[in-house]
DNA sequence: GAAAATTATGTTTTCAAAGACTTGTGAATA
DNA sequence: TATTCACAAGTCTTTGAAAACATAATTTTC
């Protein structure tokens, strides 16, 4: 569905949100193990992301990644979009060269429902409001 | 969502059930063209999957690429089941080694009914019931 | 013998991951 | 206050593997 790139950058934000909270820095390695990633790969892709602005970092002692407010509020669909880009929201389920109303796949009509579906779970996905869940074990992020 | 090699299939099977209806066969040259794919890559493609037994093949020629009764039959998910794994009905949105009830990862709950949702479309689209939209020119293998 | 799929092998591109080196920064220290 | 030092992100390069695509030889069957 996502690559292996876009499922680790939407753990490691959701980790970075709750271990952050208040005020806090966390480095590339704790990231790594929270959320069971290569550290080399992690922090590439987390730096291309703080280039985009979609997190926050800081260099030095006591520097790290963290979320400001703005990104706190964040959706996971802006976090896709970045990695992945919008190819699997508009993209046809059958590899057409563009996903068309009028000159549609066999099962566009179908599968634009599922496209907007998924969409919308993750639009109104934020990550800071995911960390509740994973204080009280309800949910994880690596097993 | 699924792998090139997937999409070229579903479309390769589509084309090959509209174009055999009446127990004629079809060339790979001409699939190829017909579904907008390179040649020798749906060849290969073609020919794992007759070895599965997805679609049927015969050699020499008259030869060519058809479909029999009961493969007419199947559903978009086996074809995708055969290529792809059935990852995609399964595994994890984010990643996590396995996708499970009691320690799921933050959107679950809501991937599984995408999941789901995209499952019956597949098992419902027949591969031999699709044949009449695509000569009404409703829906299109290529653009 | 010609037409077709089949088999085997090779190339290119993309994705995933790892390693080594560089830059910036806060804090200790002289 | 200026210097140094250690820490942590940032950048660049390389490796490995898989997916995507291409070429050539082989087999089957009419
Ligand atoms: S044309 Fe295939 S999904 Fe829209
Ligand atoms: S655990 Fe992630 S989808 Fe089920």
């Amino acid at each position: 569905m996502f690559s292996k790139t876009c499922e680790y950058a939407i753990r490691a934000l959701i980790f970075i949100a709750q271990k952050t909270k208040d005020g806090d820095r966390i480095g590339i390695k704790e990231i790594a193990k929270g959320i069971d990633s290569p550290e080399h790969f992690i922090a590439k892709i987390l730096q291309d992301l703080s280039k985009k602005g979609i997190l926050q970092s800081a260099k030095g002692p006591t520097g790290g990644f963290y979320l400001d407010k703005a990104s706190r509020k964040q959706s996971l669909a802006s976090i896709v979009r970045a990695v992945d880009g919008d190819k699997i929201f508009q993209g046809c389920g059958l590899g057409l060269k563009q996903c068309s109303e009028t000159k549609p796949c066999p099962i566009h009509h179908e599968f634009k429902k599922v496209r907007k579906d998924l969409l919308q779970i993750l639009e109104n996905a934020k990550v800071g409001a995911l960390t509740d869940a994973l204080e009280n074990s309800m949910v994880f992020l690596k097993r």
